[in-house]
DNA sequence: ACCTGAACACCGTTCAAGT
DNA sequence: ACCTGAACACCGTTCAAGT
């Protein structure tokens, strides 16, 4: 984490990648102002300069990264698209754990700012062409999504404690051992469960949910 | 939201009750030790002796309030009480807007603290006595917890933009007629559903979301 | 127009001192 | 055992001053 030395002048966009880096790093607590002017050799004043504020500049960062997860290659199967939109927000939330906790902030701030509506539009667009009666099209769009986001951001915070050097397997063992060591009046299903996540694969166990979903989409007027 | 007087001695319970106040009326920014202190004639080291920081207390709250929702009636059909869940947890974000942020942030600290587990339970639970196979629990009930909270956040974030005193009607209208007026090459998706957004209701909207992940639950082997 | 960096208000946490 | 409140370290933001 050497601060670079100030080649090119300041702008929004370096600023928001050395934001992204300290966030990818050290998570949310990773970016401050001091931080921040460190890694750019530069004043607060220098900052304000070129963004209003820290949420912009949080909101700013998971645009730009959100923005590079929604490109996807034209393939004529829009369920084939969907799960590729699904798996590249999937891995950007694995690369990028801190935007699954500011996609939920963002969102309570303003429903509608920059990143959810294009997120919704490019799974929607998909979905619209699946053939399903247009009166489904929000409610479908909406479960597709939220589950994307929850898995994701589910799967990102279990990624984190490997990071400690935790080795997966050891990990998944520990888990299941925990619950199967569970109180059996309160939590049977988690005890009945454990014996899966033993050995899951956590991209094809998303991509799973993703399919149930669609099934639930396509049930009552196949496309 | 005037200081009580301190007639009964300081407790953790009284602690989370007045922080669940506090973050009702502003939000998480409503919630600081300032605040609390002076709602509960108190000092800050008095707090600190019954919980040990600031994280503690936001999960306590979190944890209160989920465990009030998750009460449910047992009716005999596990299809019901799954909807009784999602529409309590629903419920729940939308009287207490602060709970989805909270959920995510916490999710990433400590992937299964003690709200997920207990969600987990409840619904995991129901979906196992629909009789669908034991390989798919996991995922299913992944995909409708996912699911609640993301469309109860979006939810709780537009109803909060409602309580500036927006009359419902017309937000909807203004939403739908931005939507209308997005980019046609960028947005078509979002201008071809906001006329659906002017009049649905939110509950049941919701509920449809909920029996479409039901739908593939049980697509291929009935319960 | 763009940048510096000291100053300010605010916040979570600690701790010596009290009862 | 439980509480007080001053002190500390840290953080986002502002702004007069510089180039």
């Amino acid at each position: 984490m050497a601060p670079r030395t100030r080649a090119e002048a300041l702008s929004r966009d370096r600023i928001v990648e050395a934001a992204i880096e300290l966030l990818d790093a050290d998570g949310e607590r990773g970016l401050t102002f001091k931080t921040l002017t460190e890694r750019l050799a530069t004043g607060s004043g220098a900052i304000y300069w070129h963004v209003p504020n820290k949420n912009a500049l949080l909101a700013d960062a998971t645009a730009s990264v959100i923005a590079g997860a929604l490109t996807v290659q034209d393939t004529g199967s829009p369920r084939d698209e969907i799960r590729a939109i699904a798996l590249g927000l999937f891995e950007a939330i694995d690369r990028h754990p801190w935007l699954s906790a500011q996609l939920a902030v963002q969102l309570s701030r303003s429903p509608w700012g920059s990143a959810t509506p294009r997120i919704f539009e490019s799974i929607g667009r998909r979905v619209s062409a699946l053939g399903v009666p247009e009166a489904t099209w929000f409610t479908a769009t909406s479960a597709l999504t939220h589950y994307i986001f929850g898995a994701a951001g589910q799967n990102a915070a279990n990624a984190r404690v490997l990071d400690g050097g935790v080795d997966r397997a050891e990990f998944l063992h520990a888990a299941a051992n925990a619950w199967e060591e569970l109180d059996s009046g309160e939590f049977p299903f988690m005890k009945s469960i454990a014996g899966q996540v033993r050995e899951h694969d956590d991209r094809e166990q998303f991509l799973t949910g993703v399919d149930l979903i669609l099934t639930g989409i396509t049930a009552r007027s196949p496309g």
